[in-house]
DNA sequence: CGCGCCCATACCGATTGGGTATGGGAGCGC
DNA sequence: GCGCTCCCATACCCAATCGGTATGGGCGCG
């Protein structure tokens, strides 16, 4: 798993369609295609369901997806703590 | 930024040393090396102090390990929910 | 000074990841 | 039913990433 995967996952799942999710992400859909499976792959269950319409989310990827946006916004703060940290260091530099 | 990077980082900080970090995380020393750095690179400051002795952890380095071992943490909850979700559809299977 | 313990760098091979091109199913208008 | 459109999936290729071995350089200790 990796936090690209998070991301893209999050991503499909707000679009609830591959093509839009990859336009936002600027990537091309094919890999948006890869990486989602391998993400159910690596998970053990279908995160979604795939219909003529696009990607709807399954139960399981409900629940993954709560999970997944708060690993994410746990990053960022990580990300904003080291910041905080070089501030102190050098206030306005 | 890459999930492994984290781990790395923490293993680093609770080992103190690169050798036996590498050895707890099944990885040689030198791929430590580069992904920490990276790890620095990308957070725009350092977080260990290198010394004759080991590395050991700057102020940044400090504030930047809890909330790493909160994004795994939570990452392993991802995980779990997913699981959870799946134990409904088949109980014990 | 020789040895041990550190981390850093150079280089190489294997894996991963993204891109283009293409196919196949489902709905819609005519 | 044909053609058009909008989906997602697959095949194939190239570039970037990652990990491994080999090696170097700093530092302390007997």
């Amino acid at each position: 798993m990796s936090l690209a995967q998070l991301e893209y996952f999050v991503v499909v799942a707000e679009e609830g369609n591959l093509g839009r999710a990859a336009k936002r992400l600027h990537v091309s859909q094919p890999p948006l295609t890869r990486q989602i499976r391998a993400l159910e792959d690596e998970l053990g269950a279908p995160l979604f369901a795939r219909t003529p319409r696009g990607m709807t989310l399954l139960p399981a990827g409900r629940r993954f997806l709560t999970h997944a946006r708060d690993v994410l916004e746990r990053l960022d703060r990580a990300r904003g703590a080291v910041r905080e940290a070089s501030d102190i260091d050098e206030p306005t530099s």
